[in-house]
DNA sequence: ACGAATCGTAAGTGATGACTTACGGTAAGT
DNA sequence: ACTTACCGTAAGTCATCACTTACGATTCGT
């Protein structure tokens, strides 16, 4: 029940961007804002959100907070893509199998 | 470059369940909107939107449009969270061992 | 040929959310 | 202790989008 928060948290371009920054290792709320086209606050919503959605993990160390990729919440999004796409194909055969049927009818 | 599409389409609820109606094989507009809580126009906007994002094939059919789940499209944005997993994996075990040598310090 | 069915599109409305500035709170440095 | 740095939250504004009703186009049945 939590991939539908993770969806929606990744849906926004912004916060896609805020997690490829993120790919590499932790970083500190100023060194993800940095190079961004937005304010700090704006970035500290985001984040909210996508902790929220547990797609990422907070650490306060001393003054800062660092925030990390949970590579738990990227699997429960994984794992539902997997089993629709598994549906999908499986579909997909059953209806070339129909057609192949219809035509040598 | 499609995955943002199919990502924002999928962060639609009515959308997912849209999806979820297309499991198990395809489906006409009016059989897709039936049970659903919403108009068919509304339907209609929304197979749109997921047809633009690569998730449905769309197969005139005499009087009707029959709907289905385009595994390609599904596909795009499984591999972007299989290398986003991966990546986040990566950063976990590096955090991991930085920990763990401070600690034996 | 005519009526009914199926579907897409246009126009308009209401709600959600992404952003800004301003402020408060906590930790580090001197 | 006082200042500085880092960060979250509140309040307000503006754009986006999901939905509705109304309408037009195409196809099937009689």
């Amino acid at each position: 029940m939590a991939y539908e928060d993770a969806i929606t948290a990744l849906a926004d371009p912004m916060r896609r961007q805020i997690i490829e920054k993120l790919r590499t290792g932790a970083l500190p709320v100023a060194g993800i804002a940095d190079g961004l086209p937005v304010s700090r606050p704006a970035v500290s919503q985001h984040l909210r959100v996508l902790s929220d959605a547990g797609l990422l993990t907070v650490t306060p160390q001393g003054n800062r907070r660092l925030y990390a990729i949970a590579p738990e919440g990227v699997d429960d999004v994984r794992k539902y893509l997997d089993t629709l796409w598994d549906d999908a194909l499986a579909a997909f055969a059953r209806a070339a199998n129909e057609k192949a049927k219809g035509r040598t009818k």
